[in-house]
RNA sequence: GUGGGUGUAGCUCAGGCGGUUAGAGUACCAGAUUGUGGCUCUGGGGGCCGUGGGUUCGAGUCCCAUCACCCACCCCA
């Protein structure tokens, strides 16, 4: 073999695509029924898009990218996450300017250069919507009511939607004091990964898995008890709305999100049953980044669902897609007369909206039978000398066993009748 | 980036303390008295034993390196 697929990708095969179909057909189904339209924008963008975007000093920024020098010497880099670049989109084309708010949604690769495990992969593909243009309570619990609506329709149940808010410019440095000032004393005993969490991102000191960590932040003060006045009611007043809503969720004073242009609402959705990387979808509210992308300020919420995720999960519950048989008709040949006749009829079935194929191979009558067996067509049509002299085909189905003759103008028209009559 | 596990037909796996032409099941192809699938039987094709070094008279087997996959850390979807 010349080469294999680079390492964390993976080739979707027929019989596992139909899985992806089915999550896409109902992704814009659900996306449309909130109001939300597809925008489809590039695989690759410039880097600063995301450095600026995503944040200098995130993990993805820092270590994650797919970054290179195209031919024109700019640097480009594969988009790792999408929020930055609809949000480009937006600026660029100035959807500020039409009907507020604006819903868009999209289904797409994204690429981080992470070191793939179970769930965990260096292209993957994420279902995402962003709404711009309102920081109305009520549209983050509409996010966050949309994606577990989602996941209901897929027959994803048990999922935990985990809520905090992380605050605002005003709060956040706020809690970021209180947390290098809670801290501090017991430096030295913090895990090293901590330690260097306390000099880069004290938020992340909450939700260290290290025993001793979570021990010695037990009694850590968290965002919540930081929030600003507005950020508290906005906060309430979210929870209210998905109270009504009648949604179920976890408050989480330990959530934190990874990404630098998060404000007020994060909220994380996790499934139990896929591995260590078991959030299946997040998001938040990101009321800078549009500002930190250059353009007026305008307040933003979206979420991102990972679908590799969730069919990890479907496939944990079993689900198998329906594959109906293709092709539905397999007309057998013996001789040149009868392909050649054969190919005519092929061509009327498929005309005739009928998915349907013949053997080329030359094969014995016994060996086209057995094929059309393996792939499971619902019908066969033999034709052979004695068929030709006729006028007259043979068709057999191939579930019931049992064959009938057809006269060869009346074909289309029984094949139509007997899978119609499914 | 760190750690553990695993690499032998398309797939799932056997291969004692190194020793002949490397096996099974399954899948694939063909046949079982010249026109009918599924079941059964028979036969056939198919293997740089992940790759590269080393030890040895001799390596699928032992040693080293490397790559890939799996799992976990980190982080995230």
């Amino acid at each position: 073999m010349l080469t294999t697929r680079p390492r964390g990708t993976a080739d979707i095969l027929p019989g596992q695509v139909e899985k992806w179909q089915y999550i896409e057909a109902i992704a814009a189904r659900v996306a449309k029924e909130y109001g939300y339209r597809e925008v489809r924008t590039p695989i690759f963008e410039h880097t600063e898009l995301f450095t600026r975007g995503v944040g200098e000093d995130t993990d993805i920024v820092e270590k994650e990218m797919y970054t290179f020098q195209d031919r024109g010497e700019r640097s480009i880099t594969l988009r790792p996450e999408n929020t930055a670049a609809v949000v480009r989109a937006y600026l660029e084309n100035s959807l500020y300017a039409g009907p507020q708010p604006v819903k868009l949604y999209y289904v797409g690769p994204m690429f981080r250069y992470d070191r793939p495990q179970a769930g965990r992969f260096r292209q993957f593909h994420q279902f995402g919507v962003e709404l711009f243009g309102t920081n109305h309570p009520a549209s983050d619990a509409e996010v966050m009511a949309m994606a577990m609506d989602f996941y209901g329709r897929l027959g994803l149940t048990g999922l935990e939607l985990h809520v905090n808010s992380v605050g605002c410019p005003n709060c956040r440095p706020v809690v970021r004091e209180s947390l290098l000032k809670f801290f501090e004393p017991v430096y030295d005993e913090l895990c090293p990964n901590c330690q260097n969490r306390y000099r880069k991102n004290p938020l992340r000191l909450l939700d260290c898995k290290s025993e001793r960590c979570a021990e010695l932040s037990k009694t850590a003060p968290t965002t919540v008890d930081c929030l600003c006045g507005d950020c508290r009611t906005h906060f309430e007043q979210v929870q209210q709305y998905m109270d009504d809503l009648g949604v179920p969720y976890v408050l989480d004073n330990r959530l934190v999100r990874g990404l630098d242009y998060y404000t007020h609402t994060a909220f994380e959705i996790m499934a139990s049953d896929i591995g260590a990387q078991s959030s299946i979808g997040a998001g938040g509210r990101y009321n800078g980044l549009i500002e930190a992308v250059g353009g007026a300020p305008a307040p933003g919420i979206g979420f991102a669902l990972g679908l590799e995720r969730i069919i990890l999960s479907l496939d944990k519950r079993g689900y198998a897609p329906d594959l109906k048989p293709i092709p539905e008709v397999f007309l057998t040949v013996t001789g040149d007369t009868a392909s050649r006749e054969g190919f005519k009829l092929l061509a009327s079935l498929r005309a005739a909206g009928i998915s349907a194929d013949m053997d080329y191979q030359g094969r014995s009558l016994k060996a086209q039978m057995k094929y059309a067996g393996k792939i499971s067509a619902r019908y066969v049509i033999i034709i052979g000398d004695a068929e030709l002299q006729q006028g007259r085909i043979v068709l057999r189905d191939m579930s019931a066993g049992e064959q009938q003759e057809v006269a060869l103008p009346d074909v289309v028209a029984a094949v139509t009748l007997g899978l119609g009559g499914e």
